[in-house]
RNA sequence: GAGGAAAUAGCUCAAUUCGGUUAGAGCAUCGGUCUGUGGCACCGAGGGCUGUGGGUUCAAGUCCCAUUUUCCUCCCCA
């Protein structure tokens, strides 16, 4: 017999957000946009599908084929729902590329699914900043969109001993595997998937792995002295001509003269999944060991805009989950208490009071920028009315009995603080948007 | 795609080695003591086809099989 009722579970490895899990979200991407916007990044979307092929061209052969949301549509079109942003960015510069001033810096705060095993740090559908800085080579760019990500991380209190930005460079990683280890690019292909483990595997299963693909224990050693050696030495033993090698070192340069070095360093493991990246490529890692999971991936991405147009627009930019994200507040106690409170008054009722002076109280709050509820339960004992608006989270009431309407007076009484202040009638919304500014002036210092 | 663990009230968990009356508690909710100041106390109430479907048995929350979901690990990645 099939079931009574539907089941009430979201899909797998998707989320509900009720008010309370809106307001935690809310709250950090407006904070991501601030920050964003900050260092001059416009907001943009797109949309939700795109062609198959935008994605099967660039984005890494696991995540179109095993991983990619996909479906015929009633015109006979193979459509995808988007795994990640930045072909829909490239597709967007791509259309517009004449009379779009360059460089472009855009964002956007997009939803995307992947077709994978829920676990930890990583859901069905999950929520990304996105961020690019398309039409410029130089490494300028490169240090902006690093510098971005670090102040997006300390934008939420956190500092160098909470994430490291870990860094290295495609091209650079390839010159190393040529020149000093003499790898061939069959080779160099198994090595990368190997490296990624290499701190997370045992010694022995990481060299069982690599020798089971036909890397050498010789080649094996030279890994490991590759990993030894810091970026100075290793520039030193390849090619002075090599472009990953100057772009590496350059952008060194730039981060260690400026406050970004205690929170960036060289890591040669670092090569990123997506096929498209070609220079300087990166990973926000959480240094808390309950949460090893990459917070952000990027990089350059110099040949996307080509599969659109004839035309050489080379791009960086990262994407930046919200799941390993909130692991991460969590993680280190960043989300301050407020957040889970919302910005709406309570005014509270008394039976010696006609009904219609709170409605014109509310009306008035309103009017004025300030959010209010009558109070509506049957019990109207005052406990009773502040509990449930301190359950609700709100984080003031209004106290308006037959006294102080007589007087021509209200009480407003801060919920978190318990106190409270009485106020002219007439000046009611004016005294909570100050007592307001107040908190968050403390909260600021 | 591979492996492991789990599923009992809205939530967190009980339910006596080996199956045995009517499946309990705390928290939460609602009502009351108590309509002018909420985190306390006391009293009371509602809420369960024990994830779903089969099977074994006189008898299943408990044992067996399947299935779904959740969590964890791997693959991969944010």
């Amino acid at each position: 017999m099939a079931e009574k009722y539907l089941s009430t579970n979201p899909y797998i490895g998707t989320r509900d957000f009720y008010p309370e899990e809106m307001r935690v979200r809310n709250w950090f991407f407006s904070i991501m946009r601030k920050v964003a916007e900050s260092y001059g990044y416009e907001e943009i979307l797109g949309p939700i599908l795109e062609p198959f092929d935008v994605f099967a061209a660039k984005s890494g052969e696991e995540i179109v084929k095993e991983q990619t949301y996909h479906f015929t549509d009633r015109g006979e079109r193979h459509m995808a729902v988007r795994p990640e942003m930045t072909p829909t960015v490239a597709r967007m510069t791509a259309a517009k590329l004449g009379e779009l001033r360059m460089p472009v810096r855009w964002y956007s705060i997009a939803n995307f699914m992947r077709y994978e095993r829920p676990q930890k740090g990583r859901l069905r559908e999950f929520w990304q900043l996105n961020l690019d800085l398309l039409g410029e080579k130089g490494l300028a760019s490169d240090y902006e969109i690093v510098s971005v990500a670090v102040s997006l991380l300390k934008a939420f209190g956190a500092d160098e001993s909470m994430f490291k930005v870990k860094i290295n460079n495609r091209r650079f990683y390839n010159d190393v595997m040529r020149e000093v280890l003499k790898a061939t690019p069959d080779e160099m292909k198994s090595i990368s998937k190997a490296v990624d483990k290499r701190s997370k595997l045992p010694r022995e299963k990481y060299e069982e792995w690599l020798k089971e693909s036909g890397i050498t224990q010789d080649k094996i050693d030279g890994l490991d002295r590759i990993f030894g050696m810091p970026l100075k030495e290793l520039l030193g033993k390849i090619p002075s001509d090599s472009a990953g090698g100057r772009e590496l070192n350059e952008l060194f340069g730039l981060i260690e003269k400026t406050g970004l070095a205690p929170y960036c360093e060289f890591d040669f493991s670092i090569v990123r999944g997506l096929d498209y990246y070609t220079g300087n490529v990166f990973e926000v890692n959480d240094l808390n060991p309950e949460n090893r999971r990459a917070l952000f991936g990027g990089g350059r991405y110099d040949n996307l805009i080509g599969l659109f147009k004839n035309a050489e627009v080379s791009g960086i930019g990262f994407g930046f989950g919200d799941v390993t994200f909130q692991n991460f507040l969590e993680g280190h106690g960043l989300i301050p208490p407020e957040v889970h409170n919302n910005e709406t008054v309570l005014i509270t009722v008394f039976d010696d009071v006609e009904y219609a002076e709170y409605i014109k109280l509310s009306d008035e709050l309103r009017e004025k920028g300030i959010g209010s509820v009558i109070y509506s339960g049957e019990n109207k004992k005052m406990g009773r009315q502040f509990q449930y608006a301190e359950s609700a989270g709100m984080d003031f009431a209004v106290i308006m009995g037959g006294d102080e309407l007589k007087a021509g007076k209200a009480i407003i009484k801060n919920l978190s603080l318990r106190e409270q202040r009485e106020t002219a009638r007439n000046e009611t919304a004016q005294a909570i948007f100050n007592w307001r500014k107040e908190k968050l002036r403390n909260t600021l210092t």
